[in-house]
RNA sequence: GCCCAGGUAGCUCAGUUGGUAGAGCAGGGGACUGAAAAUCCCCGUGUCGGUGGUUCGAUUCCGCCCCUGGGCA
């Protein structure tokens, strides 16, 4: 697997989509989108999903792959890309990966860790336990089986805590040991970061016009109204309401709350999913210097002669 | 014009039997290994509407004034 990979990440509303088609056409490539949402199918506006045009103009992968109740986690985003990849460099073009989901472009770059995946027997039955006994019982739990994991992870938080356990009670291997050991030292693909960074007003202006789109348009409220129906009759399908947008626009559909007060609600949760990215990415890619503003054709120049160096490794 | 209720953080509000005040949201910073647009952690000085008075001390009590609701005329 040595499939150089010219990767843009950003936050959201940071121009990701348009930067990367413009460099796929110039450069002959096709685009592996790494974005946890946009792989959905019917969310499409509500997910700033690249529209028809964008799409056509420069060949897009991993949207519109699973339904929304089906649940898409890294591992799978991990082998959906991998074999997306593989099949553009077979037919010679190059891949430029785009996306705004951290954990998953960092799973592609540097893998996951050994570890047995989610599993839903597991889940049911930590749920039941938090009900009786409270999360402060499992964290006390966790500190018992993998006490390394306990401290490094906040009585609250109970995503971690879950998955800590899980991990242990179908692996009997502590997550904080296969941590260890993983490290991210595996390097499964040649990569070249292009990082957006755009001015802080600029992005929430940026963001405040999407979101006043998104609510003008009345694509926001389509695709809500559809996903609504989906989870009358398909279990699991709610779990998509976390997404921005969608559960503020059913609060508005069933008259929770005006449409003034949910689109400032979406523009303020927008805006705070952006500096979580913008955390993660400064954190992760911080030693390469923010593109901004991004200037495709000198990205170009220097990314082309990249590609054959990266190739020929 | 009169009566009532309010005026406290960017917003919505709590509170101080007189010792200059704190929640939620917003905002800022951070964490993150199969839920990641998720989950979680840290950060609170603001003429307490204005102005006089009482008091050692007033955002708190009293007077007057201004503003915002609601009611009566």
């Amino acid at each position: 697997m040595s499939t150089p990979l010219l990767v843009v990440v950003g936050p959201t509303a940071s121009g990701k989509t348009s930067l990367a088609c413009a460099l796929a056409r110039e450069l002959s490539a096709e685009i592996v989108s790494a974005d946890s949402q946009q792989c959905y199918r019917g969310l499409d506006a509500g997910t700033a999903k690249p529209t028809a045009e964008e799409r056509s103009g420069a060949p897009h992968h991993l949207l519109d792959v699973a339904d929304p109740e089906e649940q898409l986690d890294a591992a799978r985003f991990v082998q959906l890309a991998d074999a997306a990849i593989a099949e553009i460099a077979r037919r010679g073009k190059r891949v430029i990966v785009a996306g705004g989901t951290g954990l998953w472009i960092r799973a592609l770059l540097r893998g996951l860790l050994d570890a047995p995946g989610a599993s839903g027997e597991f889940r049911a039955r930590f749920r039941g336990e938090l009900e009786v006994h409270g999360l402060a019982a499992l964290h006390a739990r966790l500190a018992t089986v993998d006490p390394e994991a306990a401290r490094a992870i906040r009585p609250n938080d109970r995503v971690r805590i879950e998955r800590a356990l899980e991990v242990h009670a179908l692996s009997g291997r502590r997550l904080s040991e296969l941590q260890r050991e993983h490290s991210f030292a595996e390097e499964r693909y040649p990569a070249r970061i292009v990082r957006l960074e755009p001015p802080r007003e600029l992005l929430q202006e940026r963001i405040a016009r999407r979101t006043r789109t998104l609510f003008e348009s009345g694509a926001l409220e389509r695709e809500a109204r559809w996903l609504l129906d989906r989870c009358e009759r398909i279990p699991g399908a709610h779990r998509a309401l976390k997404i921005i947008g969608y559960g503020e626009m059913a609060d508005v559909l069933a008259g929770r709350c005006t449409r003034a007060e949910a689109e400032e609600r979406v523009a303020a949760r927008t805006r705070q999913y952006a500096k979580r990215q913008r955390t993660w990415f400064t954190k992760e890619y911080g030693a390469t210097a923010a593109a901004w503003p991004p200037d495709a054709a000198r990205l170009c120049a220097g990314v082309a002669q990249w590609y054959e160096g990266a190739s020929r490794r």
